[in-house]
Order: C-alpha cells, then structure tokens, then sequence
RNA sequence: GGCCCCGUGGCAGAGUGGUUAUGCAGAGGACUGCAAAUCCUUGUACAUCGGUUCGAUUCCGGUCGGGGCCUCCA
C-alpha cells in the first residue's frame, strides 16, 4: 500500500514518492537545549518516531535505506541567557539538557535518529551556506551582520501561504535600521566577547536561527531530501527561511518534497504556557506514570491536530495499555513463529521463510500516520487474540506484536509491564501469601483468603484467580 | 486585519455519500466461593441553517462556537 502524507507546501494528502527509492531521507527540527524537555517538545519526537519506523517497514534494507536526521540547536540566545542566570557555562548546560533529553525520549520508547548533528560542528556549512547566498545575491552584509533578502526571492512565503505585504503589516518587532528590507531575516549576526562567537569572513559572530538547518540537512541528506518535518509553530518564519536559505543556496526547486507539521498539546484544555503554571515536562510525568502511557497518548490523537494531555488521557493511555499487555499475557505460552515452519527449519532459513506479513497496522499508518485508527486495530487484534483458540493464537499475537513494534509499543514483557519494579523480596513474600491464601481457599477458609487479597491491595498488589492458578500485578 | 485548522454518542477519538469504528466509563449476562481478568449483549452520535442529491454526519455555501500562526515558542 502506498504511504500517502499531507503536504503542508500543498495542503493535500499526496503519495509518497522518494526522490531516491534506494535511500529515503527525513529531517526533523529537533531541541533547543537549554531546559528539560516538556510534553510539546515530546510530541514531535514520538510522531517522526513512528514515521521513521514506517519508513524502514516499507523501505528495508538491504534494498533500501532510510536516513532519519534530528538536530540539536545548542547556539541560541535563550541557552545564553539560562546559562547566566543558572552560573554555568554554555557548554555545561546544553551537554546536561542534551543527555536530559536523550534519556526521556528514550523512556517515551523513542529510537535514536540516525543522525544527531549539532549547530556549533556546523558552523563552517553555514558560512559556505551564506558565501553563496551573498555570491548569488541572496544575501548581503551589513553593519557586522548577514540577511538573507527576502525580495531576491519571488516565490518566498509559499509554504505559509502569505504575502509579503501582510508580514510587514503584521510584524510584531521593530524593523533593525540595517536591514534593507523590512522582511529580511539574519543569517548571521556579531557576538560580544562573552558570547559565543566563531570567525567569519563578517567579523566574529554567531548563527541566525534558521540557517543550521539548512546547513545540517545538506551536509547530512544533501541539497534535497524527501521530508521534513516538525511542529505547526515552524511553518513561519522558521520553514520558510529554510526554504529560502536553502533553495536559493542550491537553486533547486524544492527543498524537501513533503512537509509535515504536528499539531499542538493544550494541558488540560489550556494553552501550555509558563505563565498559566500548567508547563508539564517528560520528567515529571514519568515520575508518575509509565513512559508507554505517555507515548500511547501522544499518539492517540492524529498527529495534525490538536492533542490535549490531561490526567484522564494519561489513566485511559494506561488502562488502554493494561489490556493489550493482558491479551499478551494470556497468550505468553504461544509462539509467534508458525509452529509447522518452526519445526521444518533451523536457523536463518526459518527467519526468511516465515517472514511475517503485517498489513493491518502498517495500512492505518500509511493513510497519513493514522496512529489512532492503528490503535484501534491494535485493540481488535487484542479482542481476537482474547476469543482466539490456543492453536490459533500464534498469528494474532504475530500481527498484534508486529504492529505494535511499527508504533513503538507493547516493547516490553507483560511480566515487565505487570510486575516489574516490584523488588525480589517483595515478589517473594508476594508468593508467600498466594500460598497462605491457596490453603485457606482450599480449607474454604474464605474469610482468610480475602483477608490476604485485601491486604496486598492495601500494598498495590492485586491478586487474579485463573484456571492456572492466582496471578498477581502491581495495581493502578 | 491576513493565513490556517477544528466542532462526532458521558469522555477520548477514527471514518464514511446509503451498511458495527475503537477504547474508557455505564447497564445486563456468562464464568468465579466472592472478586479480578476474559467473553456475550447493550447505548443508535456526528454544532446550526440552507443548497446539491433518490439519499449527507460525510460535498457546497452562510451562521454560531473554539483554536493556532503572523520574526526566533514543538
């Protein structure tokens, strides 16, 4: 099935069609490093997330290839100026913010990019970048700094579909007195001593914002690529500029083919903003909840529009989560390789011949990412896994697995998801009781066997009674 | 002012020109010592007003309501 996405350059749903089928390349705008990253900042990771994994579904290797690039910004002014006020250097604090992030993507059950380029090892693309926007005259240097000349440019503002005359109007900041036209934006600007700075041929000075990802993507995807993408706040003036810097740089037609852009998170119905105090980080939420919960919510909304996170999403994310792991579970005992093909081949010839064949999910996301259709499937899969019989689970609990996986989901155990982070001398006593309880039931002492149920509830741990005998998972 | 998005059952949230979304919550039943989990049954939604159509929640237009962006916020 084709892989359709919604260009935001055309504002339709198109086919998918790499430039080069042999090698896919997508670009996410990835973190400005200068504080833990919150929800918002998390969405876009887990959605490319989810889209990078589809790319290497429907384009394996080793045909193919699929190249997945996210940056980190760690040269802004906002990391200047936390870096004063919290008395470390700049250095210090992104390295911290960066394995900050690292590890909470990762507890959202993010893969790692491909590539994870920074802006301070790019800076000598940049300055190439801007040498050949001033020799093609893009850009020109004025008063220490570099501005791309948006005039030089007549289709610029294609993506955000506005006009120049209407960005004027709306401008919301003071026209610097260097600028030879009011829409003009900085490629490079001068730094003070204490700032940090690099050698140009303008004098010391440091990067404008949009120029390191032109830089990054060409170094690392080339001068196009298929996809880029990121939140719906980019689109102006960030995507734009890059278009700009980078088509005008190349004197190509496009800079990437698609782009995609993901909708907002509201915190409880509202904006998230620091003034409003409702500024939730990855951090904290994982403090209270399991990473699959946040991600399963993070997607349980299409990723264009408008997620809102809220306690209720987080408890039905894992209520959501408790049942699938429950089909799982119940099925723990049945393999998910065909048992007549296990038992034919040895080895790799096996992994070859039963090579499995999900469609079910990978359908839902190639209509445009639909991640919440292909939770839903998950849930249909996890019904018929539950009614299935035993000899019939085998290709249920495969496809449940498989598509999962295409989701970043249902990565662990049921016995990790269930009972895990229960310490061994806990679990031991937890056995202990089970079988003070199983004697009581047997002696049809009921009034104990409850005594014993409720008081390993009272410590989080709730007991279920099956054929197999009594199980036990942490409770809520 | 300009550009763009959205309004679905108690909640979350897909989708479709005429046929069950899915999950959570709720109700009834099966199973169970009782529970839990699971299974079965159950709820007949699509802001509003017009238009197109044999037929619209789905297409078109108006209205009302909500939201985002408009120079450094994912």
């Amino acid at each position: 099935m084709d892989l359709k996405i919604t260009n935001t350059l055309t504002r339709e749903k198109e086919v998918f069609r790499p430039i080069d089928p042999s090698h896919v390349r997508l670009y996410v705008c990835g973190p400005t490093v200068y504080d833990f990253a919150h929800v918002g900042n998390a969405r876009p990771v887990v959605v490319f997330d989810v889209l990078a994994r589809l790319l290497r579904r429907l384009y394996p290797a080793p045909e193919h290839r699929v190249t997945y690039v996210r940056n980190i910004t760690d040269v802004d002014d906002k990391i200047n100026a936390r870096a004063r006020a919290n008395g470390e250097t700049i250095a210090e604090l992104t390295a911290r913010t960066a394995a900050q992030f690292h590890e909470d993507m990762r507890a959202l059950g993010a893969e790692d990019p491909d590539v994870e380029p920074r802006a301070t090892h790019h800076i000598a693309e940049m300055i190439a970048l801007i040498e050949r926007l001033i020799a093609k005259g893009h850009a020109y240097a004025a008063d220490g700094h570099v501005l791309f000349s948006v005039p030089s440019m007549p289709e610029y503002g294609g993506l955000s579909r506005r006009d120049r005359d209407e960005m004027i109007a709306g401008a919301r900041v003071e026209v610097a007195p260097y600028k030879k036209d009011p829409a003009d934006f900085v490629l490079w600007k001068p730094s003070d001593p204490e700032l940090p700075g690099w050698d140009s041929p303008w004098g010391r000075g440091r990067p404008g914002w949009h120029i390191e990802c032109s830089a990054m993507s060409w170094k690392h995807l080339g001068e196009t690529f298929d996809i880029h993408g990121g939140g719906l706040d980019l689109i102006f003036p960030h995507h734009e500029n890059e278009i700009a810097q980078s088509r005008c740089a190349f004197g190509s037609h496009v800079m990437a083919t698609y782009w995609m852009h993901n909708g907002f998170v509201t915190v409880e119905g509202e904006k998230m903003s620091k003034s409003l105090g409702n500024f939730y980080t990855v951090r904290d939420v994982l403090q209270e909840w399991p990473g699959e919960a946040i991600r399963l919510l993070l997607l349980s909304a299409h990723y264009r529009a408008p997620l809102d996170f809220s306690k209720a999403g987080l408890r039905e994310a894992k209520a959501q989560l408790d049942r699938l792991y429950q089909a799982l579970e119940s099925a723990q005992n049945v393999s998910t390789v065909r048992p007549d093909l296990a038992l034919k081949n040895q080895g790799d010839a096996m992994v070859n011949i039963d090579r499995p064949q999900e469609t079910y999910i990978t359908d839902a996301l190639c209509d445009d990412l639909n991640t919440p259709l292909a939770i839903s499937r998950l849930h249909e899969l996890a019904t018929r896994l539950n009614k299935a019989p035993d000899d019939q689970k085998f290709g249920m609990k495969r496809t449940l697995l498989q598509g999962a996986e295409l989701l970043g989901l249902l990565q662990n155990t049921p016995d990790e998801w269930f009972r895990g982070g229960v310490s061994d001398i806990s679990q031991i006593e937890i056995e202990r009781l089970i079988a003070a309880r199983a004697d009581a039931r047997k002696a049809r002492d009921f009034a104990e066997a409850d005594r014993i149920r409720d008081t390993l509830k009272a410590q989080g741990i709730e007991l279920e009674d099956g054929p197999q005998g009594t199980t036990w998972k942490r409770a809520g």
